[in-house]
DNA sequence: GCCTTTGTTGGAAGCGCTTCCAATTCACGA
DNA sequence: TCGTGAATTGGAAGCGCTTCCAACAAAGGC
């Protein structure tokens, strides 16, 4: 009953070798024999260890934070649940590491937006940086960033961001894909698209998986009408009318995200269109507003809290592990369909 | 250019005393003359010294964990963002405090879910638990987990809850108050109040400051419509014609939370009349929802980070601080008024 | 006036970990 | 066979803090 939890001495004792040998294994060091490293993760195992990332910090130096940049300005303000789920889960995975956060937004239209970003690493002293959308695909940014010595993870990065650091997200076309499927399984066979700004990689990706899933089922262009929204609640007001009077008569209405279809949905209870009955309307995020709309929004869940925490374990591992000159790795976080109440069978 | 921050040790040598005495007066320690006392935090201020929370947790001993507590069932699922900014307002203070942090979310309905706030204490080994309500009023409860030696902290207690354990929240009678202020200086006489469920102390009280706030205009009774929802956005939409077609033909509608206003919104717009050149709606806690809608809602932000934040400092110092058995506390924060667009001069 | 009590301060031992550096082993080529 | 360098391992010194305990001063009690 010692509510005591094991130290990496007790680890050492177990496996016969110094401590010193023992911390080497934990963080991925060179020079210890494959025999002794597997000896030292069976008596790891075995007594349940876990680093003590309070202790770590204290001897291992470094300023042990990292920085999260959003850049926030008057049109993404709406979305600050995206911020704070992020952050929420970039904050569970410094605690777990041992590591310090600090947020920072940023205006893409402040002139002097990038000697932001550098003072975060110079007068801050960060030692890794969390970029989200846009700066994610920031190249520039990133590389002389990287050029400073600070380790970086892009946030869904979309073309430029891939390659140049290590990234987090999930697969958008597979996203696009399943919400798809299921609501050509529900027996739909007209579909409209409601797709975001132009140039906005994640959002066309949604779009790609949908178009794979009509091919599959033998459906095509002519089976689906499309428009371009700007993610805003507004604009799926404004774009719905049009795709509802359609001659196409689509039966499912596929959003790129779930603030439209919120938009979509008052729109169409105004008509008197019952939903699902008369037609399906699906979000993509799973934001808290696809839980409060009604119906409540059958969505396709991002995880965002996850890719929040898996940004910081990334830069852990790129600062401490062996990964520190490793080629950059995109981390895709498993997405899943969330079923609520405006997906039904085809009427 | 020296980028090393100061320690303790620095604080010890510039004000002349051991390092132990520094310590005693930054964990409000006693035996320590006021001379010295004041000695030391000038030292501290001249240095703009910060503790190490990792080096004081490292020493102090003990888990340094603490426990936020959700009452999470299907009922108060949709309202996932409130958890979110929680749990993110404790997480910063956490790692800024030096403190592990376990969020468990025990279902009202589990029979043993006393046991399972016990567990916490017993197993998991938490110093500190924060509820939310309604475990924040559940008086025996928080009882029980006191005489065990655990710290408490409620958010938004209503009655129980207060005077047993420290509290944070907001001024709910002002916040309803400062909108219909508002709401009256833009003219408006005739009112219609949306409420929460009977026996949700803090949305009467919302309810309550509305109420003075009239009576100082010289209104009464006659002047307000009101009506009980439940808080979801579904209520907001079943309740709104009722509120409309009354004889009163109120100018401004006052709902006690964001996503019954983002219900009677959508009630609104599907009945031609526009907000707010017809109508004013007002929200209230500056969800997400809130900046989603059409037109953007006018409310009152309650800060719920802040509040999440305050909790965990309040733990912290009642168990390093002189506070350990001190009379409970209740810790108000500022709330604000938030003007988006639903808010205008009355018709 | 001496002894105990109370209040105040400092010394020193860690908390659990990383890391510098020295020690040891091993595999080679000379 | 011996020397050399590389690979592998261990010893020990802290990181910045709390806290136990000893030391000392001031204040009462006889």
């Amino acid at each position: 009953m010692t509510a005591r939890r094991p130290t990496i001495d007790d680890v050492a004792r177990l496996s016969g070798v110094a401590r010193t040998t023992v911390s080497r294994v934990l963080n991925d060091g060179p020079n210890v024999r494959d025999e002794v490293r597997a000896r030292v993760m069976e008596a790891v195992k075995a007594l349940d260890y876990k680093v003590n990332p309070q202790a770590r910090s204290l001897a291992g130096g470094g300023s042990r934070l990292l920085g999260l940049v959003f850049a926030s300005d008057l049109e993404s303000e709406p979305n600050s649940f995206y911020h704070s789920a992020l952050e929420l889960g970039a904050l569970r995975g410094c605690l777990e590491l041992g590591y310090q956060l600090v947020t920072r937004h940023i205006p893409l239209q402040s002139a002097d937006r990038q000697q932001q970003v550098y003072d975060l690493i110079a007068i801050q002293r960060c030692e890794g940086l969390i970029f989200t959308p846009p700066y994610s695909d920031d190249a520039p940014l990133i590389a002389e960033v990287l050029r400073r010595g600070c380790k970086v993870v892009s946030i869904s990065p979309g073309g430029a961001g891939r390659g140049l650091a290590d990234g987090v997200g999930m697969d958008d076309e597979a996203g696009g894909y399943d919400i798809a499927r299921r609501l050509i399984e529900l027996g739909h066979r007209r579909f409209a698209f409601m797709g975001g700004i132009e140039g906005h990689l994640s959002a066309d990706r949604r779009l790609d998986g949908l178009m794979r899933a009509l091919q599959e089922a033998g459906l095509g262009q002519a089976d689906l009408i499309q428009v371009r929204g700007d993610f805003t609640f507004r604009s799926g007001v404004e774009l719905t009318p049009r795709l509802l009077d359609d001659p196409l008569h689509p039966t499912a209405l596929v959003c790129a995200n779930d603030d439209m279809a919120a938009g979509a949905l008052s729109v169409v209870h105004g008509r008197g269109v019952k939903v699902p009955q008369d037609l399906s309307v699906t979000g993509f995020d799973d934001t808290p507003v696809s839980a409060i709309v009604w119906p409540p929004l059958t969505t396709v869940h991002q995880p965002l809290k996850d890719m929040g925490r898996r940004a910081v374990a990334l830069l852990a591992s790129r600062l401490t592990g062996g990964r520190s000159e490793a080629e950059p790795e995109f981390d895709c976080l498993d997405h899943a369909v969330v079923e609520r109440g405006t997906a039904a069978s085809a009427p």
